[in-house]
RNA sequence: GUCCCCAUCGUCUAGCCUGGCCUAGGACACCGCCCUUUCACGGCGGCGACAGGGGUUCAAAUCCCCUUGGGGACGCCA
């Protein structure tokens, strides 16, 4: 019994997509469900569109999400591991010659000398270079009549059917007629994603290939080449891409694309990773759909993949934020929102640690995205300057506005202490005093306090806020009224 | 265009493989009501789907075929 080894292989040509963090995902809980290896490949054969800082940005992607590999090369600040390297396919270039040359050697690829023209005029007239070429069956002497002329290497694409056992699609058959010769080694000498591929898989000794079923095309090629070269095939299994909101493949151009682009909106990696898993898998456990990825780790089977595609949908994207942020203990985010808080130039310096962490407290359950932070605790750290103008009418320019500020005011200077009970029986005894329901102090006071008409609980606010700072700014708010009559 | 894959509420999905338990279940969103110091949360309820057409069968969301619709692949990119 062969052990799983599974592997993500992304080429370091850009940011992390939300493409590849589902399949790196699925590969990773596959792997770690299996107590098999998962291990991190990076396809850089094309040297013109790798760039290191991609190579950065992608590492720091997969560790936000948590996703750690058994091997891989060096990457960001991670040294290398593993026993199969090197793990950059740039790397192994000659390990993809030899196969290459062997299979010239063998008759299964030829040397075609085509030129680019040429090749485009075939294309025009529809033709394929396996049927309309000279190349592929020419002799040795024809071959070397070129010379030095530039040459690349294509398969000899075989007659009959290539059949894929997909864990996810399931039996899968193509023609092989579908399927021009293809190229595996350029004219400059280096490999053909097709031929590196295999070969890395093989040699790295995959056992299972999860990738997105745009790949399905592709892996047909890529079976007949493990068939050429005498390797067994891996197992596949094509999960379905990730729609966009609009139902279309994501644009890497478009905001989301890149997984760090939610880190940067206030989402959770706990979310993301919650959120993606759904995404085309369910529990077997029905109408559950809250996980960890300690928990995903237990429960996820390739069984439970659904074969057709999904769309991404902001909106229960927040509501499993909200429920993640909730899940959190205290002090955990208050380290997450004072990163934010502080990036957003608040000055948290005069902020004791337990202050800080009693504000995340009375905000947690109000926290759709992190960054809503800002929106909801700004009068805090700033002087209110403005009111809420819907707030103001219904608030502040009633009859009896003055009436309801000056009692809550009252009820705070009679407060038997400045905290959120006492506050509350305060306002309590004082309403009853003037026949007044607790909203119609606690309404406008909130507007006076914070600017605004939703936010944390009223006492809990006014206790953090502090004794003095609060009645300076029910004053100030009694002078605004005193203008609006005017 | 050719080939491949897919098809249940607006969205994510359960059910489909092993037809009857489905007057199709859940979640997000939306709409009411309750709770309530605002907003949320929570609770209760509502709206809302088997793409269409043929078969097979006593019986089809479930099996088969066609149509339509969506997605993907057709590079000296990966």
């Amino acid at each position: 019994m062969s052990t799983i080894r599974t592997r993500v292989a992304p080429s370091p040509s850009g940011f992390l997509h939300i493409g590849t963090a589902k399949t790196a995902m699925y590969n990773w809980l596959f792997a770690r469900k299996n107590g098999g290896a998962f291990v991190l490949r990076l396809e850089d054969t094309d040297a013109e569109r790798t760039d290191e800082q991609f190579v950065q940005a992608m590492c720091a992607g997969f560790k936000w999400l948590g996703i750690s590999w058994d091997e891989g090369p060096e990457f960001g600040d991670e040294a290398a591991r593993g026993e199969y390297g090197p793990y950059r396919q740039s790397q192994r270039r000659e390990l993809h010659r030899e196969a290459a040359l062997r299979l010239l050697k063998e008759g299964k690829a030829y040397k075609c000398f085509y030129a680019k023209e040429e090749l485009d005029a075939l294309r025009e007239k529809n033709q394929r270079v396996r049927e309309a070429s000279i190349w592929r069956n020419a002799s040795a002497a024809e071959v070397e009549a070129m010379g030095d002329a530039p040459y690349v290497v294509r398969f000899k694409v075989p007659d009959g059917e290539t059949v894929i056992e997909d864990l996810i699609q399931g039996t899968v058959r193509v023609n092989n007629k579908e399927y021009d010769d293809f190229v595996i080694l350029k004219a400059n000498g280096d490999p053909i994603f097709h031929l590196a591929v295999v070969v890395d898989d093989a040699l790295m000794k995959i056992s299972h290939v999860i990738r997105g079923d745009d790949h399905l095309t592709n892996t047909a090629r890529h079976v007949m080449l493990f068939n050429a070269l005498g390797y067994p095939t891996p197992q596949y299994a094509h999960h379905p891409l990730v729609l966009d909101e609009q139902g279309k493949k994501y644009s890497k151009r478009m905001h989301g694309a890149n997984i760090l682009d939610w880190r940067d909106d206030g989402y959770l990696p706990e979310t993301m990773i919650n959120y993606i898993s759904l995404l085309g898998w369910t529990s077997e456990e029905e109408n559950r759909e809250f996980f960890t990825l300690d928990e995903l780790q237990e429960l996820f089977t390739l069984e439970r993949l659904s074969k057709s595609p999904a769309r991404f949908d902001r909106k229960k994207l927040d509501w499993l934020n909200g429920q993640h942020i909730r899940r959190l203990a205290l002090e955990d985010l208050r380290d997450r929102l004072v990163v934010i808080l502080e990036k957003n130039g608040f000055d948290l310096s005069g902020k004791s640690q337990e202050w800080l962490t009693e504000l995340a407290a009375i905000c947690q359950e109000k926290l759709p995205t992190l960054n809503q932070i800002i929106m909801l605790s700004d009068f805090f750290f700033q002087e209110v300057t403005e009111y809420d103008e819907k707030g103001v009418r219904k608030q502040f320019a009633k009859s009896d506005s003055v009436l309801w500020m000056e009692t809550a005011q009252a009820a705070m200077e009679e407060s038997t202490a400045w905290e959120r009970d006492a506050l509350k029986a305060a306002f309590q005894a004082k309403g009853e005093e003037k026949e007044l329901k607790l909203g119609k102090l606690v309404n406008p006071s909130r507007l006076a306090l914070t600017g605004k008409s939703v936010g944390p609980g009223f006492f809990e606010l006014a206790e953090l806020l502090g004794k003095e700072t609060c009645l300076q700014r029910m004053a100030k708010a009694l002078e605004f009224i005193n203008q609006l009559e005017d």
